[in-house]
DNA sequence: GCTTGACCTCAAGTCGACTTGAACCGCTAT
DNA sequence: ATAGCGGTTCAAGTCGACTTGAGGTCAAGC
């Protein structure tokens, strides 16, 4: 029936991820050590949804190494608070977003003079600038 | 009452964005070239409206080559037509960032005994795939 | 038998958004 | 008068996630 293995290229056609990518996600350790025959790396079929796992992660904003933190090294289980974790940063992301939407539309639609002299509009601006200068101090913390 | 002109340190403090990352932006063109005294950079204070609106961009998820398209190079008007482009866009991304964020919630509470059995979990990372690889031959079409 | 294409390794380069470092100037408080 | 602070310039460094390039191996097809 289906292959037993694929090649770097066929996994990198099915994926969409480079074949040098997965080189390297392999070095990181985000992707076992593939078997291989001779020099060739030689891949299960099913490491596209280990891979397909990954993206999932790097869409929603997570650098390689917090993915390769949710990721377990066997198989492809996750840890599950970790991941209610991540959703929540996720949720908060979307309210930030939101915020942002709400304010470019508004902006695009009021019709006071100049946005300098939109209540709304300058409200969301304060308010990013508030998030902005408590960030920089918290760096400042450490 | 209040002060004509503020340095380069108190536009930081204020607005939370590091001094070198203020000459930064003034080289990129997101900011007019300040007055001068002497060597010395004098802002009016009303800069920190335009700051809050770069990083409102930031956090928006545009680099700062798309925030200087849409800000206008006088004052702070902004082209109300990139607003609602721009605003679609957020709104993309939020779509995207809900499906994962009800992907990892999924995930943390399904108790299929692993996630390669849980369907709904297949179904979104099969959708994240067919995304990646669509992607990637936009790529090669350029 | 020779080219072609897919694979390999390893080092170096890229991009965006800054930061850091060195070397310097000018004010003011001791 | 000198130390310290905050400003200046310019070049170089950093980080993450890869890509690119040089140079090499191997099997398949003409």
């Amino acid at each position: 029936m289906s292959e037993e293995f694929i090649s770097i290229g066929e996994v990198a056609k099915r994926s969409g991820i480079a074949a040098s990518a997965l080189r390297y996600y392999e070095e990181k350790g985000l992707i076992a050590h593939a078997s291989r025959q001779g020099q060739t790396r030689l891949y299960p079929p099913s490491i596209t949804e280990r891979l397909a796992l990954i993206t999932l992660g790097q869409h929603a904003g997570f650098s390689l190494d917090e993915i390769a933190e949710v990721l377990t090294n066997d198989g492809y289980e996750l840890d599950r608070q970790q991941l209610s974790n991540k959703a929540e940063e996720i949720d908060k992301q979307i309210q930030r977003l939101s915020l942002m939407r709400d304010g470019l539309l508004h902006a695009a639609n009021c019709n006071a003079p100049t946005h300098a002299e939109c209540p709304k509009f300058q409200r969301i601006l304060r308010f990013t600038q508030q998030q902005k200068v408590k960030e920089t101090e918290k760096q400042l913390d450490k």
